[in-house]
RNA sequence: GGCGGCGUAGCCAAGUGGCUAAGGCGGGGGACUGCAAAUCCCUUAUUCCCCGGUUCGAAUCCGGGCGCCGCCUCCA
């Protein structure tokens, strides 16, 4: 099977192939430690999870870099607005950033460097790149990479140099030789962090970073390069002339963006204020409801988000986690055999899955498709389990095609979308999501519930059924929810 | 203004030259149920923003228009 991806520098779909298979390298573009991650960043974050998960299910050694920038302007604003050293402030965000992550089953890169524990490389990598004359030391301390002396600059984010001048905004005080410059090294003001480099008391400028990590940690070429589409310019465009002018070998072979994330139609921004975090979701919904939403779009489409479209995906998700779960009570059932002259067609069906999931994968990693593949399986076994509840036995061969079919959506589903992982492990001190997980067991006494639907169930057996109906009624309002079953009253929390 | 992308049912979203236009949510009808819920079955776009063109044939290719979004400044 041959993945084809759409590779933003060429414009077009290519086919993958690594430069040295099996092993494919990726470095993502991770975050700035200075604030709440948000939906924006779990989309990005997922999506490439998904991916890599995918890329090692095609039997690929991956070797995976996400950085963290830990010294920025919005760091050092943030740590002087509450008077606290700009490190406590990206330590403080770290942490928040591991927790949220690991909620919503985000695994850790291989290498997750910061920035603070790179300084002598980073200065090392522009020392380099004066020494070859790309950029400039100015008398103020501040080193720029020169824009007009790498020849392909603008070829990522399909610029030309000529217009990007026209519409570049000259910051007053500026010592660049020319609008387009890019700090590579900026001076520190005083009280800020600063490091000692051959140009003075300084800290790194934002884009030499993932240059300097790609190197240390992946090489000087490595097979993906991803982030968020309002990377490509000029942050990705800034590596690509950092790193091709040093090395004159591509930097990335595939450039992957994924879409970004806005709200309501609009555009997700602190001054509009309509920033919905992690945290925010995880507390109302079960990570794999995030998981769903964000894999039922295109990575490269715009998603609007909304939480009506949370609503749809949990439903979606209690679809497959039904089926799931449903198979423990088909095993309960008396079996019987059945002549089928063959196999069991349910066994053809779950191969046209799992084809139809990797074709949508293989053609620019169509996770939304992938997915759809699986919920017309979940369709079949859903009647295959109606009616078995209906005649109250199922036939051995159907038992065992559903679980070869239960196998089918566990293994693929959990292993390459993350899904159905058993989240509580991994997020130990969560109140109000344990909440959320373990229904009802925070706001209501278990035992009083189930003894409530016993003698509901005794009302039900002597047909007092405006007694049952009221007791329904009634822990409806507390949020309980009833449903009668083949296999009794089960409940559940709203 | 420049660059990139998008416009498919009430909503989300596939399909990118030719079988009856995936899948999900919502709506309607039915089955099941004491009634519900859940689930299943049927149904819900004669048509893909508009106008031309290419073609035996287009949602799909080409030209033009309209509308929306993103980037061009820090941003996943």
């Amino acid at each position: 099977m041959t993945l084809k991806l759409f590779n933003t520098l060429s414009g077009k779909l290519e086919e993958f192939v690594p430069l040295n298979p099996p092993e494919v390298k990726i470095y993502t573009c991770g975050v700035t430690v200075y604030d709440e991650s948000h939906v924006g960043h779990g989309r990005s974050l997922i999506v490439f999870d998904v991916f890599r998960r995918f890329l090692e299910h095609l039997g690929y050694q991956v070797r995976f870099v996400r950085n963290f920038t830990d010294v920025d302007d919005k760091i050092i604003t943030r740590a002087k607005e509450e008077c606290k050293d700009f490190m406590e402030i990206a330590d403080r965000y770290i942490a928040r950033y591991y927790e949220d992550t690991q909620f919503i089953g985000i695994r850790p890169a291989n290498v997750e460097p910061r920035v603070t524990d790179h300084i002598p490389e980073i200065i090392e990598l522009i020392q380099k790149l004066i020494e070859k004359g790309f950029a400039y030391a100015t008398p103020e301390g501040n080193v720029y990479f020169s824009v007009e002396k790498f020849k392909d600059y603008g070829k990522l984010s399909k610029r030309s140099v000529d217009e990007l001048i026209a519409g570049a905004r000259v910051e007053p005080g500026e010592d660049k030789k020319n609008p387009l410059d890019f700090a590579l090294w900026k001076r520190s003001k005083a009280g800020e962090p600063a490091w000692d480099s051959p140009w003075g008391k300084g800290r790194p400028g934002w884009h030499t970073e993932c240059v300097c990590f790609v190197f240390k940690h992946l090489g000087e070429t490595i097979d993906i390069h991803g982030g968020g589409l309002d990377l490509i310019f000029p942050h990705h465009e800034n590596e690509i002339a950092q790193a091709e002018a040093l090395t004159e070998k591509p930097f990335a072979r595939y450039w992957m963006h994924n879409g970004l994330v806005i709200v309501n139609g609009q555009k997700m921004s602190k001054s509009l204020g309509n920033f919905v975090t992690l945290k925010e979701i995880y507390t109302k919904y079960h990570p794999d409801v995030l998981r769903i939403l964000v894999l039922s779009v295109h990575y490269r489409s715009p998603l609007d988000f909304f939480w009506e479209k949370m609503e749809n995906a949990k439903k979606v998700y209690e679809r497959i986690r039904q089926a799931v779960e449903d198979y423990e009570k088909l095993k309960e059932l008396k079996t019987y055999e059945e002549n089928l002259g063959g196999v069991h067609p349910l066994y053809e069906f779950v191969k046209e899955t799992e084809e139809g999931f990797f074709k949508a994968l293989s053609e620019d990693f169509k996770t939304q498709e992938a997915l759809a593949s699986y919920m017309n399986l979940i369709s079949e076994m859903n009647k295959l389990r109606n009616k078995a509840f209906k005649d109250k036995k199922i036939s051995s061969q159907a038992l065992e095609a559903y679980g070869y079919a239960i196998n089918s959506v566990k293994n693929t589903l959990r292993n390459i979308f993350g899904l159905l992982e058993d989240v509580l492990p991994r997020c130990p001190v969560k109140e109000v999501v344990k909440k959320e997980l373990e229904p009802a067991s925070a706001v209501v006494d278990k035992e009083l519930i189930n003894l409530l639907v016993e003698v509901r169930q005794m009302a039900r057996e002597k047909k007092l059924f405006d007694i049952a109906d009221k007791i329904r009624a009634r822990l409806k309002e507390k949020g309980i929810i009833l449903e009668d079953t083949p296999f009794g009253t089960k409940w559940k929390r709203v």
